[in-house]
DNA sequence: CATGAATGAGAGTTCATTCAT
DNA sequence: GATGAATGAACTCTCATTCAT
């Protein structure tokens, strides 16, 4: 594949992210996607082969992009709790996006392939990565006196179930803006910080 | 409608029910569901008018069907701890089931109706219903000293996204029952109990 | 057929009738009826077979019930132009109706049933008299110097010509009531009268 | 939309013509559409969402290629009682014939589009266009004392409407070639032609 | 007579997928 | 590589009509 069919992938890919966004996983149609693209509907066949692929690329994408959470932007001398609170602010905000999101998307997706194998699970491997992260911030939490705690793994993929929980209600009960302000103040309040 | 027409329809929710069960929400059609039953399409249609009137009916018979799942079966001399062992079980099993259940469904279901009415949101009743029942069992457990805890409710709220987390997740990334019972103990850790 | 089943179909018929006036002939069907009449599907099986029968009996209640628009209230005094005038002022009523009116129903009708025997065709029976009666008050005025006149039958049926273009025009172009006015003036100068 | 695109289009209008000659507008369906112009399904779908645009799109092709019938074949030495004569004995052909025709599509077309901009109305275009040929050559014929008039233009209207109502009569009660010799006679008598 | 549940034919419509150009 | 016309399967939905009660 040629330098300019990797960039017409990865304009289809980008391309169908927004509208998996906008119709969840399902919905959406190689129709929608030429569409949305503006190409021909052979062409996109020369490509990927159904919805599903396509999906799988915009994972990876994803996955890319987002390894990086932790990472970006953290001041040198912030403490493991201000960085917590600012990786629950993001979270937060992505729990309660209902349009501009892959959340529902991806929970359909994997609805439909819950087998595939765990390397290509980004679900799985984000909520791994951002487990063991949180394990080190407490880690570092507890060694200055911010956090209390005694089980750091334990804790650390209790609080992603939670913000798990979290995610999976706003996207089907609804969840306000104070509910989980207060759901991660209880967290916050179980580390002893805050 | 007759005694006869109330019967059929009961029929019909019933066996679209394991419809549902078997492919989610949204793959199914009214045509899936006419076939199950064995009855005309037209049939079909004096009952209902989608799939999403038919689903609410399911709904709405699990609701009437699992409203007394805390109060069935609980021996006279069980104790707080016992009855959300039991609870605890009886969600161990709910979540790692894959096929015989619906949960797959709902979450579909709510997916696309989100906006409901509070009301008739099964998912958010259920969570609003168990979340008082779990907040009313750690108020015995506290006062007959089995269990620590200094709010009830947080830690109720805390408990049931856990189990929501939990549950999601094994419909998504898959989980395995060891997994499962970590998690469960964490919480149990955490009221002093066990 | 017993007298309450003869009232039965009367009432059908009745409330069939403004069912075409509100949809024409074609699109109506006998779920339609049914449900206008809030009888049982079957139940309008057992008076008629078909929307063609039903209208039949539509347009003999119409025909009874229309013969006389002519000889109704007329003046004792009223002249011949007088009479005419009136049958005017009745047509353009008729003519600017779009709603309530079987007008598009009984054209649609006879599309479909043009070949059906002089005798059962209403439009036809109306049409003949109508162009007697106007031949009648044309002779009468005639006799009396309010109308000139040399044809009396030829000019009748010029006369319900021009009036059914009117009908059809207005139910397929529209029509104002002042383009109704000028045509009816202009009949009328031909007569010598107003 | 390439070329071969244009004539497959224009195809199916050709087509789909004919099906409208012989069922009126009301009774087509696409499906029978599809299968006089034997193409698939989701092929006439491409073209053509509903059988308005279709016919819409006949009678845009209709008005193009009747827009001369006044002007073709004309004899350079012909009066404008020949024309008219020439055009009385066209009309009195399409008044007749019952089959070969839009007629009566035409009439069931604009009774559900009667709402049409009058621009798009082609019956509405027609009758205009049609009224103001027939004034002009009155106009000529009294200048030729061919003729004798004195409203041009409300002779020229009252024709149109006799013929109007000839057609629609044609098609629902039926009328005899000699019946409508008889009234375009009656209509040249007034002319004081013939 | 009357009911209304049930059937099944048939119309509309949308898309995944192919293939000649 | 790319296009987009074409196909046909699959679904949705509506009614005329029948028939057991």
């Amino acid at each position: 594949m040629g330098e300019k069919s990797i960039q017409k992938k990865k304009y289809i890919v980008e391309t169908a992210r927004k509208v998996f966004m906008e119709k969840g996983f399902k919905k959406v149609t190689m129709k929608d996607i030429v569409e949305a693209c503006d190409i021909s509907r052979g062409g996109l066949y020369l490509y990927f082969e159904n919805t599903s692929q396509i999906f799988s690329e915009v994972l990876k994408l994803e996955s890319e992009e987002t390894d990086d959470v932790f990472s970006k932007n953290i001041d040198e001398n912030a403490t493991a709790v201000d960085i917590l609170l600012l990786f629950f602010k993001e979270q937060k905000k992505e729990i309660l996006k209902r349009k501009d999101t892959l959340t529902q998307a991806i929970y359909e997706f994997y609805f439909e392939n819950y087998n595939l194998p765990k390397k290509d699970n980004v679900l799985k491997k984000q909520f791994d990565s951002a487990v063991k992260v949180i394990e080190k911030l407490i880690e570092i939490g507890v060694e200055n006196d911010e956090i209390v705690c005694d089980d750091y793994e334990g804790t650390a993929r209790n609080i992603m179930y939670v913000l798990e929980g979290l995610k999976i209600s706003a996207q089907t009960t609804g969840i306000t803006p104070d509910a989980v302000d207060r759901e991660l103040l209880y967290i916050l309040k179980g580390l002893g910080a805050e």
